[in-house]
DNA sequence: GCTTGACCCTCAAGCTACCTGAGGTCCCAT
DNA sequence: ATGGGACCTCAGGTAGCTTGAGGGTCAAGC
């Protein structure tokens, strides 16, 4: 008989691959429930808050936004509610994963040109006459693209 | 004869395509210099302030970091360094665009497969059958996700 | 003469999704 | 008794901006 151990708060974050002030952060902002304590204070974990984490690491990790991963937490919670709910989030979010992965492939095609037309042009002269620091000056086709940075922002601040 | 007539913050930021608040939060960086004022102590540009705020942005949409494009522009500003720096900078940088690509390109892929397995498999039932949710839950499941395309577990005990 | 609206200004705070660090508690092993 | 390891809280930091409060200046319109 397999006793339901409680997990320590180190035990969690190693088994849903992520870390302990994560954890915490998510307590604060309401994505994971209030844990309860044990004698000492310190927060003990049943197998459920892997599972639930673990979800929530997923989400994050596939780009959705802490509030959509919030919306599909309580979606999963309620289970009567329509699986449609859950495709159509994870529709519009793919929707604008596309756009950006287009963007991004265009960027790269534009990095790439420019790095080997400086390799090709310029052969290691001086900046001067650097055509990535032309091409680079030259205003963009792509000006609308990636407003936030292609890698650093959310994908949810496409949307917004 | 063409006046070389000076700029405002609001005429600036729509020819270089970014905010006004951008353009103060750039000079305050140091990103920009620091403006010329008017009689009326409002800032003034001349026309090297666009082709330098549009070498910027480009940057910027290109992914690279603020400090990258700091550095960018420094080379550009000091055009007896070699191209070589420049075209290393854009070759990291293309690098980490790269794997990135390569990422969002398997999320693209998971997320598909999660759409079309919850469209086929749940046709819109409750929540608690969703193969979205599950795949969700469970990390590198997905091709058996895909593969029996139905709903092999409740989410309920998952997230319960 | 007065209001409205379009511009601009500064300074402060807010946003996301966390991370880091200071300073403290507690238990266990040496 | 002392060192290590795991935990705690709270404060402040990060990037790259955005938003808001509170104010100034100017031209047009009534």
């Amino acid at each position: 008989m397999r006793t339901s151990a409680r997990l320590s708060i180190g035990v969690l974050a190693r088994q849903a691959q992520c870390t302990i002030p994560t954890i915490r952060y998510y307590e604060e902002i309401g994505l994971l429930p209030v844990a309860a304590r044990s004698d000492r204070g310190q927060r003990s974990y049943g197998e459920a808050a892997v599972k639930r984490l673990t979800f929530v690491r997923r989400c994050r990790d596939l780009g959705f936004a802490i509030d959509e991963v919030r919306e599909l937490v309580s979606l999963a919670d309620q289970p009567d509610r329509p699986c449609v709910e859950v495709r159509d989030i994870a529709s519009v979010h793919l929707k604008q994963m596309r756009k950006k992965l287009q963007e991004l492939r265009e960027l790269e095609g534009s990095l790439t040109a420019y790095v080997a037309s400086c390799d090709s042009a310029c052969a290691g002269g001086a900046a001067v006459d650097c055509t990535l620091l032309d091409a680079l000056t030259m205003p963009s086709q792509l000006t609308k693209v990636v407003r936030n940075g292609c890698c650093a922002g959310s994908l949810a601040s496409v949307v917004a």
